[in-house]
DNA sequence: TGCGTGTTTCTCTTCAGACAGAACAATCAG
DNA sequence: CTGATTGTTCTGTCTGAAGAGAAACACGCA
C-alpha cells in the first residue's frame, strides 16, 4: 500500500474540499488528486487502502473521472488487474472539465432561458424588462461560452504570452 | 406580494439548481434570480413570501449575496423597511462572483500548494515528481487566476470583439 | 467450477440546509 | 420613556439528498 508523505495527505484533503465546493463529489476529487500526484497507474484496491474508501466507492468514482475524461484505465501486460492514472497535464484536465461543465451545465441553461424568453414574450401579462433581464443573461452565456471555447483551442504555452501580451491585446480590442 | 409567471418560476428553480452545482446555496440562488428578474428592489418580506421561505433564512441569503457584492439595499425615502435590489448587468455579477471566488478558493490554494512543494522538497524520501507535479498544478492555477484578472478589466464590449478577433488574436500570441 | 476482479444495487448514515421561534438590537413615533 | 416596526442572530428540530459501505451480481479466466 503506498504510504502518504504530509504533504500528499495535505493536498488531497484541500483538494477535495475544493472539488466540494465546485459541486465535485469529495471522494472523486480526492481520488483524482492521489491518482495525479502519484504520477503512476494505480489500481483500485491500492486506492481504496491508501484513501481508507469504499471499494464500492472508488469503484464509482473512478466511472466518474473516466467520464469526465481526465482519468483513463492502462492495462498493464501480464496483469489482470485494472491500474488507473491521471492525465499528467493540468491544462489538459482543466479543458476537459471545463468542456464537459459547457455540455452539462451552460448548454442547457441556455436553453432553459430560451424557453422562459419565448413564453414571457407570449405572455401579454408579463413585464417587457423579464424577456430583456433573461436575454442579457442568455448573451452572457453564449459569450461567455465563446470565450472558454476560444481559449481551448489555444495552446497551453500561448496562455502565458496572453496576459504579458496584456497591453497589446487592449489596444487590438479597443481599435475598430 | 408579487406572484410569478410561469417563466419566472422556471427560471428561479434553475438558477437556485445551477447554483446548487457550483457550489453556492439553493436559497441563496434563488433569491438572486428573484431580485435579477424582478428589476425593481424588494423588501425581505416580500421575497420570503413570493420564494415561500423562511424570513430568517432570507436574511442570512440576502447578508451573503450583499457579501458577494451583487445585491445591494436600496433605501427609500419615508419608507423604514429595507429593499434590495440586485446588480442589473449580467457581466458585472459575473465580475464579482470571479474576484471572490479568487480571494476565497484560488489563492488558499495557491498558498497551500506551496506549502506543500516546500514540505515535499525538504523530504528527501519524497519522490522528486511529487513536488514537480505540484509546481505545475500552482503554475495553472496563478496563470489562470492572471486570465481571469486579465479578463476582468476588459470593458464587456471588449469581449464579443475578442471572440471575433480569433484569428488576429493567434497570430498575436504566436507572434514571438 | 471456482477464483479474482469489477460493477450495480440496496440500505443505512450523515450532513447541509430549511424552518420556526425566541431573544436581541436598532430605530422611530407618540 | 414606551411601544411598535423592522432586522439580525441564535437556538433546536426536522427533512431530503448525497454519500459510504456491504452484499449481490456479472464477467472472464484458469
Amino acid at each position: 500500500m503506498l504510504t502518504l508523505t504530509p504533504a500528499m495527505q495535505k493536498f488531497i484533503l484541500h483538494w477535495g474540499e475544493m472539488g466540494d465546493r465546485w459541486g465535485v463529489n469529495r471522494s472523486v476529487a480526492q481520488i483524482h488528486a492521489l491518482l495525479y500526484i502519484a504520477g503512476q497507474p494505480l489500481s483500485a484496491e491500492e486506492i481504496a487502502e491508501t484513501l481508507s474508501m469504499a471499494r464500492s466507492n472508488v469503484s464509482t468514482s473512478i466511472r466518474e473521472l473516466i467520464g469526465w475524461g481526465i482519468v483513463r484505465p492502462v492495462l498493464k501486460v501480464g496483469e489482470r488487474k485494472e491500474h488507473f492514472e491521471a492525465l499528467a497535464d493540468p491544462w489538459e484536465t482543466l479543458d476537459r472539465v471545463l468542456q464537459k461543465r459547457r455540455e452539462r451545465e451552460i448548454e442547457p441553461t441556455i436553453r432553459l432561458l430560451a424557453e422562459c424568453i419565448e413564453s414571457a414574450k407570449d405572455n401579454p401579462k408579463e413585464d417587457k424588462h423579464v424577456a430583456m433581464r433573461l436575454e442579457s443573461l442568455r448573451d452572457l452565456l453564449i459569450q461567455g461560452d465563446a470565450v472558454v471555447a476560444a481559449m481551448r483551442k489555444l495552446p497551453s504555452e500561448a496562455i502565458g504570452r496572453l496576459i504579458k501580451a496584456g497591453s497589446k491585446l487592449k489596444d487590438l480590442l479597443t481599435a475598430r
